[in-house]
DNA sequence: CTGTTAGCGCTTTCAA
DNA sequence: TTGAAAGCGCTAACAG
C-alpha cells in the first residue's frame, strides 16, 4: 500500500507539503508541487479516504434517504446528485427507508457511524418534523427534495407544484373540459396536496364548484391509477377528463381505458404529471406536467456541497425553486367528441 | 463526539474489552458484555466508520458498478444489494460509469481511494476483460452479475439467457408462428448475443432456417424498438411475430404497431425480456421472460459478504444461475387470424 | 513557502 | 479474560 509517506520520499517534500499538494492548499511553489503530482502518479498513489476523514474530522459521503417511490423518481433523483457529484471527492450513500414511520430515531446513528457529511432528503422524509429535528441536532447540512413546508436552516429545492398543477387544470378547461376528475397521489406526500390545491383553485377561478365524487384517492403508484379508472368509469355522466397527480396513476387510467375500449383521448382525455419515461412509452403518449427532478437533486446535491466546501451558512439560502413544463402529448383532446361519439355508440 | 474511550469510562472497561463486545468478539464475560452494551447505549455510542476502516484496514463500502442500462434495471439491482445489506455494517456506494471504454484504468484509483470492501459489476461492465484484470489485481472480491465468460476466480450470478430464449421462441412456434423476427439488443452485453443463440436454436430445432432479413439490430431502448418497428413494419410479408431482446424495445414496437393501426396482438404478435415494470404497463400487457434481476443482485451482494466475512475463497464458489420464467400476458396469440385478418382489411 | 509534531477513533499486537 | 501500547494514513496546528 503507497501511502503519502512514499509519495513524500520520492518527491523529496514533507509528507505536509504533499498533503498540500493533494488538497490544492496554497503556499507551495509550483515547482514543488509538479515534482510531488509526478511522484504521486509514478507511483499509482491514491489517499485513503478512510484517514482523511479521521485526520479531517469530516467525510466524503452524501447519504441519499428515500422512501419506496415510484423507480423512475429514484433513478432521476440519483442521476441528477450523481451527476454533480461527478470529479468532486464525494461520494452518494443509498438509504432506503422501508417505513419512515419507524425510522424515526436512527438517523443520528446513521449519521454518527456512516460519517455522512451531508444528507439529501427526498419526499416524504423531505416533510417530516421528526427527521428533521433530528437532522438539526446532528449538525450534519442536509437539504430537502420536493419539500413543502418552510423550515428555518434548512434549504429546500421543489416546484411549485400548486401553480403547475392549477395550470395543466386550466389547460383541461381551455379544451373545453367542463367535469374533470382529480386523482390523488398518497397524501403523506405534500405535493400531492398542493397540486390538488392547484386543481381546486383553477376549478373556481372557473366558476366550477369541486364534486367530491370526481377526486378520487390514490397512493401514485400504477396499481392504484388501474383502481381508480374503474371508479371513474362508473360515475354517471362519466367526466370527460381526467387529471391524475403523477404519470404511473396516468398510465393505469389508460390501461384501464383501453381494456373497457374507452377510446383516449376522444371519449377520455387523461394527463399526468412528472413527465416520466412512462408517458412517452404508453400509448397514446400522455400529456404532463413535466417535474425537473434530476435537476432538482443536482441543485440539492449543489447546495449541499457549497454548504461542505464554501462555508454557507444555511441562513442564506433560500429556498430554490425550478421551473415546470406543460408537455403536451397525445392524451388528452376537447371533450365534445366523447359525448356525442359515447350516445352514438351505445 | 462520544467515542470508544466515553464508554470504557463509563462502563469501567478498557477500551479493547469495549472493542470487542461492539465486535462480538470472544473472551469477555457476559456481565461485562452487558455492562459496555448498556454504556454505550446510554451515551449513544455509535462507532466511527472511517476509524474502524483505518485501524482495521478494511472497509465496510460495497460498490455497485454500472453503465447506462435501462433505469428500472439498475433500480432493481440496487435494491436487491440492499436487500442484502440490510442489518449488515456494509454500504452500498453507487459508481455510474458513463463509457466503460474511458472507463478502462481507473477502477484501482476507485476503489483505493474509496476504500471499498467489495465490488458488484453489472453488465456489460461485468464481462469487460480489462476491467476484471484490474479487479485481479486489486485484491478485492468482485461478484459479476449476468456476465458470460466464465473467469476463474470471479463469480457471477447469470441466468440462463440462451436456454430463456430458446424457451420463448419455443413458445412462438408453438403458437403457430413460423416467420418471427428478432430484434437484437446492444451488442457489448453478452446477453445479448446469448439470446439470439437461443433464437436461432429453436429456430433451426424447428427445421426454419434463421432469415437474416428478420433480425433488426437494437440497443436495448425504447428508441430503437420504435426505429425497429418501422423495419419491421416495412418488411413483406411482415412476419407475424417480433421477440424482442428486454422489454423496454418490445414496448417500442407496441407503440409503433398502435401508430401504424397495426393490432397487437391479432395482427402483430410481441414478446419482450425481463419482465420490466414496464411489460404491464403498456397495452397489451407484453408476454415476456421475466429475469429475477433483483434477486440476482441479492445473491451477488451475499457472495460478496460471504467472501469478505466467512473468508470463502474464490474458487469455491462457482457461478450461480437463477431461474427465469415465461409470462404469458396479452401481447401474443396465434398468427393465423393476423395474415387473413390483413388481407381482408385491404 | 516548508516541515515537525501531535493526534483523529479505532483495531491490533502482545503481555499480563 | 483483560489491558497497555503502538500504530492505520492522513490533516491540523504551529514553528521555522
Amino acid at each position: 500500500m503507497v501511502t503519502i509517506r512514499d509519495v513524500a520520499a520520492m518527491s523529496g517534500a514533507s509528507i505536509k507539503t504533499v498533503s498540500r499538494v493533494l488538497n490544492n492548499e496554497p503556499n507551495v511553489r509550483p515547482e514543488m508541487r509538479e515534482r510531488v503530482l509526478q511522484a504521486a502518479h509514478k507511483l499509482n498513489y491514491h489517499p485513503n479516504m478512510a484517514a482523511r476523514s479521521l485526520a479531517g474530522r469530516q467525510s466524503y459521503m452524501i447519504g441519499l434517504f428515500y422512501e419506496n417511490p415510484s423507480p423512475n423518481y429514484v433513478v432521476n433523483i440519483q442521476t441528477g446528485a450523481l451527476d454533480r457529484l461527478r470529479g468532486e471527492p464525494y461520494r452518494l450513500l443509498m438509504f432506503p427507508v422501508e417505513n419512515f414511520k419507524e425510522f424515526h430515531g436512527k438517523m443520528i446513528a446513521i449519521i454518527r457511524s456512516s460519517g455522512l457529511a451531508g444528507v439529501i432528503l427526498t419526499p416524504p422524509l423531505s416533510n417530516d418534523p421528526e427527521i428533521m429535528d433530528e437532522l438539526d441536532q446532528s449538525g450534519v447540512p442536509y437539504v430537502r427534495v420536493a419539500g413543502t413546508e418552510p423550515r428555518p436552516g434548512s434549504p429546500c429545492v421543489a416546484i411549485k407544484d400548486m401553480i403547475a398543477a392549477r395550470e395543466m387544470t386550466r389547460y383541461l378547461l381551455g379544451l373545453g373540459h367542463r367535469r374533470i376528475a382529480f386523482l390523488r397521489g398518497n397524501p403523506v406526500h405534500p405535493a400531492s396536496n398542493a397540486r390538488f390545491e392547484g386543481y381546486c383553485y383553477a376549478l373556481q377561478s372557473a366558476g366550477i364548484p369541486i364534486d367530491p365524487d370526481l377526486v378520487i384517492a390514490g397512493d401514485f403508484r400504477f396499481a392504484s391509477g388501474l383502481e381508480a379508472a374503474r371508479k371513474i368509469f362508473a360515475l354517471n355522466p362519466r367526466p370527460t377528463a381526467v387529471f391524475s397527480s403523477n404519470d404511473d396513476m396516468a398510465a393505469g387510467i389508460v390501461q384501464a381505458a383501453h381494456e373497457h375500449g374507452i377510446a383516449v383521448p376522444r371519449q377520455l382525455s387523461v394527463v399526468g404529471f412528472d413527465d416520466s419515461q412512462l408517458a412517452s412509452i404508453v400509448w397514446p403518449r400522455i400529456t404532463t406536467m413535466r417535474q425537473p427532478i434530476s435537476a432538482m437533486a443536482y441543485t440539492a446535491t449543489d447546495i449541499i456541497l457549497n454548504l461542505l466546501e464554501n462555508g454557507w451558512n444555511t441562513e442564506e439560502i433560500r429556498n430554490v425553486e425550478l421551473d415546470h413544463a406543460l408537455i403536451i402529448r397525445d392524451s388528452a383532446g376537447p371533450p365534445f367528441l366523447a359525448n356525442v361519439a359515447e350516445k352514438e355508440d351505445a
